[in-house]
DNA sequence: GCTATTTATATCGTTCGCGATACAAAAGTA
DNA sequence: TACTTTTGTATCGCGAACGATATAAATAGC
């Protein structure tokens, strides 16, 4: 059994499964408003600026498009946004927050905290939280860079 | 515009695009074979142990029994694994390599340079990963323990 | 031994995530 | 202007993930 195939060796799987834990963590909280981890993520993206298109959102949270339209679309028929054709560029669709998506970010404020605290761990302090993000940062833009070179 | 709410603040944003940007990186090397990132992840387990009951893998993989059922049986099709009745318990099913499914590490012996080089970065050193893998098992573990908590 | 509860899998329905493809609008080119 | 290429969304199909539920086997309690 060669060493790089033991699984405790692997940092995708602890990625993934960080990430899925983590999200799960969210999920309660989430749920009791109807929203779904990515659907939350469009919010932010839509908080920080209204009004995008949906290929801006998908750049922003590293999604193709056709993850996102059918995801925006739900949202849609939540309510949660609307879906306008673009007037400068008649291919866009125009994702903006109605009233309901605005409101939700004062429903959700304790969101950020409450998964804060299921997190929180030894590791995870105001002194190691930056040097990991800079980390993961520096991963994802070596990977979008290598990601794109062969296509 | 509240801070928690930033999308660069996000910790859990990152992790899952970091995941999900990593297992693409193993995608064309994995689909080669005909696999996918979780059946691979699969195969690292049974490699590590083969004939195991489903709920093992699962437990190993932190995943749902009802997310590995369908994985495995997807895996049979393709004679990479079988599945038996356990003899002591009849209620667990024992999933076992198939020469197939062994011939596979040897086949895929260069996926994880290949992907460590799609990963190199200069955050990723052999002085900072042991303290990533430790983090990240903490945070694993804290929300492992915080999951269970409310069930 | 007999019922109640737990445990191991499986099935179903919904949402992601993404490769492949389609299509119309925009941009580039002859 | 006409023709080609690129770009922005959308549709389709498949494989995860997972909550909810079902079912049979094992275990516990009486």
């Amino acid at each position: 059994m060669k060493e790089e195939f033991r699984l405790d060796n692997q940092l995708c799987f602890r990625l993934y499964t960080a990430s899925r834990l983590l999200t799960q963590a969210y999920n309660p909280l989430l749920s009791a408003h109807g929203l779904t981890y990515p659907q939350y993520l469009v919010l932010l993206v839509l908080w920080e600026n209204d009004a995008q298109p949906v290929n801006d959102i998908a750049k922003r949270l590293c999604l193709e498009t056709n993850t996102v339209t059918p995801l925006v679309q739900r949202m849609e028929k939540q309510g949660i946004v609307t879906r306008a054709k673009g007037t400068n560029d008649a291919r866009q669709i125009i994702v903006s927050l109605t009233d309901k998506g605005q409101q939700l970010q004062t429903a959700l404020t304790d969101v950020p905290f409450a998964v804060g605290g299921a997190i929180a761990c030894k590791s995870l302090t105001p002194e190691t939280v930056p040097a990991l993000f800079q980390t993961l940062d520096d991963m994802i833009a070596q990977l979008k860079k290598n990601l794109k070179r062969d296509t």
